[in-house]
DNA sequence: GGTTGAATTGAACGCGCGTTCAGATAACCT
DNA sequence: AGGTTATCTGAACGCGCGTTCAATTCAACC
């Protein structure tokens, strides 16, 4: 059987990548078979072959491009540095929350990566990590911030707004806007403004 | 061959442990086999089987142990709140530091645990959570600290301070002291005390 | 020095893995 | 209607997996 109903390439392409997303986050990488993917798409295992190179190639092109819309999708507004730093805190979680398996996959599943892959990948975070470096290395020369160390401080924000995916559930106590709020709440006061 | 110096199981037992911490954190669980930890101890895989169930359990045991020392090794001091405080994140960091893989598959490999051993584990480290939420609630009723949700900070805490192990590497730009300071000052200020 | 038993080997079990590819099928083009 | 081509099947490849177990080895004990 082939060709079933209009053009399937468009159609079973995306499906692929989403269902390695989801089997991905749930199982882990090394876990889920090319088999389970094939499955899920309702295909068999074979033809995963005509929309991927390979499985490594499955993993690697899901958090590249997550990565790389992560860059696209924020860039510092042109305003004072708590501006800049409340605008990268709400666009992160807002972010994060939309694409928890992403998330998941992008900082679990590194290890996972070939050495090639992962020196893009690492790339990519560091890009992201820089622009929040820059924020607060711009409010630290205005004297508008106060934190230990710019590099430092990074790491410690970026981890504490990742970690909303691993306890944020819809409809919960919480609404998003009240964990934006929260959290921004936080970061604020954590580096001294 | 077989008993070729003293008593081996007091040998092998732990070198079983250790290799399966060192390629798990390394590889993750799902990657690694039976085989290649028994290659890493010096010894074939059917050994292995002489001082764990199964791969699952060995798995388990690391994790179960690790969160036990953790909740064993740290009990909130009798001082107001910001003392309390801060000799939790100084604990924290310090314990995370010393044991950097354990924590890796700690966080990481909850997903390979079978539902009955995640139960236990997220007991466990709920019960931690839970610490350092009675931290803050009683910093909070005393009016010293201020932070939007009690819940959230301790989620948004922890994960703060636990990234410190993603990123701080011994004989880097800063030492531990130095770590140590710098999270304790942004805790401190994000709490608003 | 013979016996015991803890510690380990090494082979075997059935199974599923990632990947390849010749062949089948069905939608499209002329 | 017939040919073309994109899409997919299904079988096959060699390999390593977790786990079991009879047989073996050798330090310790009597």
């Amino acid at each position: 059987m082939a060709r079933k109903q209009g053009s399937h390439a468009d159609i079973t392409g995306p499906k692929v990548r989403q269902a390695a997303l989801r089997l991905f986050a749930r199982h882990g990488f090394a876990a889920v078979s090319m088999r389970q993917i094939a499955a899920e798409v309702g295909v068999q295992a074979g033809a995963l072959y005509l929309y991927t190179a390979d499985k490594q190639t499955l993993l690697f092109e899901l958090m590249r491009d997550h990565l790389e819309e992560l860059l696209e999708d924020w860039q510092a507004p042109d305003a004072d540095p708590v501006d800049q730093l409340e605008s990268f805190v709400r666009h992160h979680i807002r972010f994060h929350l939309d694409r928890p398996e992403l998330v998941f996959i992008a900082y679990m599943e590194l290890r996972n990566l070939t050495p090639g892959n992962f020196a893009i990948i690492e790339g990519l975070r560091r890009d992201y990590e820089d622009r929040l470096e820059a924020v607060l290395k711009a409010g630290q020369a205005s004297g508008r911030f106060a934190v230990p160390d710019t590099k430092l401080a990074t790491m410690a924000l970026i981890a504490m707004l990742t970690g909303v995916t691993t306890w944020y559930r819809e409809g919960g106590r919480l609404d998003r806007a009240a964990v934006e709020a929260a959290y921004w709440d936080m970061v604020r006061k954590a580096v001294g403004t």
